[in-house]
DNA sequence: ATTTATTTTTAGATTTGTCTAAATTTATTT
DNA sequence: AAATAAATTTAGACAAATCTAAAAATAAAT
């Protein structure tokens, strides 16, 4: 089945609400895809009408296991374009969302599946989000920060809590983004400092304040 | 300004009909982006108010500056888009064109050109087509094929006459597709063969039917 | 428990891009 | 040159997605 760019952006909102929020409404719909209520209503009768959403008039709505898994597949389009604009066009990761928003409506299965294997099947975006593998299902894992991880284990960063400017532009000195494989040498008890070693760059030493930021999973 | 994705077929159906015949009618654009000709003609009349097309009813229609313009920078993301499917993703090239059909409306001058700078600004697309540079401009070079070529120079393969699935194969165990750079050492005048050595890759030796279908620039 | 406020839905209109069928213009034939 | 055929345009309708304004339902407040 192939669904209008609209009704891909609805379905999408709907999830991420979902996440977000324990319940969704219309008012909250219509600012995620920036119209009205009115069209939101419109909206979501007609995805009910597809079996999308469970819907009751003036009732909260919830996305069917249908609906679900398509809109696993819009975010998995939509979190592995950003991982390439990232990773291998070398954009920002603050100038990606948008582009992303309008490559996540190209539909063309051969073409996410030739995407993942040349990146490499990245479980993570650039902003830490995990991305469902090809049937839906995201890996759930508990991440940690560098302070707490053990020792000598080949880590994975997954996500950095401060995402500013300044933290972006020290990650960049020390070779580290989302996906980037490292490990902890060595933990200094004066200051909390973490000396890491990430893959064929020199080991470094990590401020506590630094380390706490960065997520790994193992 | 930006265009739908309706217009932005239209007008690079305009283009491309106008590249192949000297003349463009409604009926054949209708053809080219799968409507009926009323509905021709009712984009005709709206891209004609946009200034995009010289257009008087029941007369042949044109592309303005403007119009053109606009189509070779279409032109240029889907070719982009193409060069990128078959050389990073290794698809094939009769699979690229309807996925670059819709990527090439995603509209970001920043992503394009970051594209077009991760290729390595690449002058032909997967099936010898030019691509317009960021001025929409077509490096106009001759190509002939390396039966006719002169020796000891660098060539760059722009085309490839012969399509079909057994050229395809042919090539690949050459290490040949477009964009390949090569050099001729040797013409062996009794069967017409050509000894070439493609980038770090052993000489080897194409039979003269065969050469004649690799179109290169210098 | 009424009243008031907020949220959601309905009703009717608009825009974009399409269609069919009929009318008009241009091209072709006899 | 008149008649016929083909191409193009107009007219009117339709589906998708949106909007505003009004009505209906639910939630909050006095």
């Amino acid at each position: 089945m192939k669904y209008s760019v609209s009704e891909e952006n609805y379905i999408k909102s709907i999830f991420n609400l979902q996440e977000a929020n324990s319940t969704v409404s219309t008012t909250m719909l219509a600012g995620a895809v920036n119209t009205k209520a009115a069209s939101a209503t419109d909206m979501l009768k007609k995805l009910h009408s597809k079996k999308i959403i469970n819907y009751r008039p003036y009732k909260n709505f919830t996305l069917t296991d249908i609906g679900n898994k398509i809109a696993l597949d819009i975010i998995r389009k939509h979190r592995l374009w950003e991982y390439f604009l990232v990773n291998k066009l070398g954009m920002k990761w603050d100038e990606v969302h948008v582009i992303a928003e309008e490559m996540e409506h190209v539909n063309n299965p051969m073409l996410v599946q030739k995407l993942d294997e040349y990146l490499d099947h990245p479980c993570f975006d650039p902003h830490g989000d995990p991305i469902p593998d090809k049937n839906g299902k995201i890996r759930v894992v508990k991440q940690s920060d560098i302070a707490t991880l053990p020792l000598k284990k080949i880590l994975t960063v997954s996500s950095i809590k401060d995402q500013s400017v300044k933290m972006l532009d020290l990650l960049k000195h020390y070779h580290i983004q989302i996906g980037t494989k490292l490990k902890i040498n060595k933990k200094f008890d004066f200051d909390g400092s973490v000396e890491i070693k990430v893959e064929k760059y020199a080991a470094t030493i990590l401020s506590e304040q630094v380390a706490k930021n960065i997520f790994c999973t193992v």
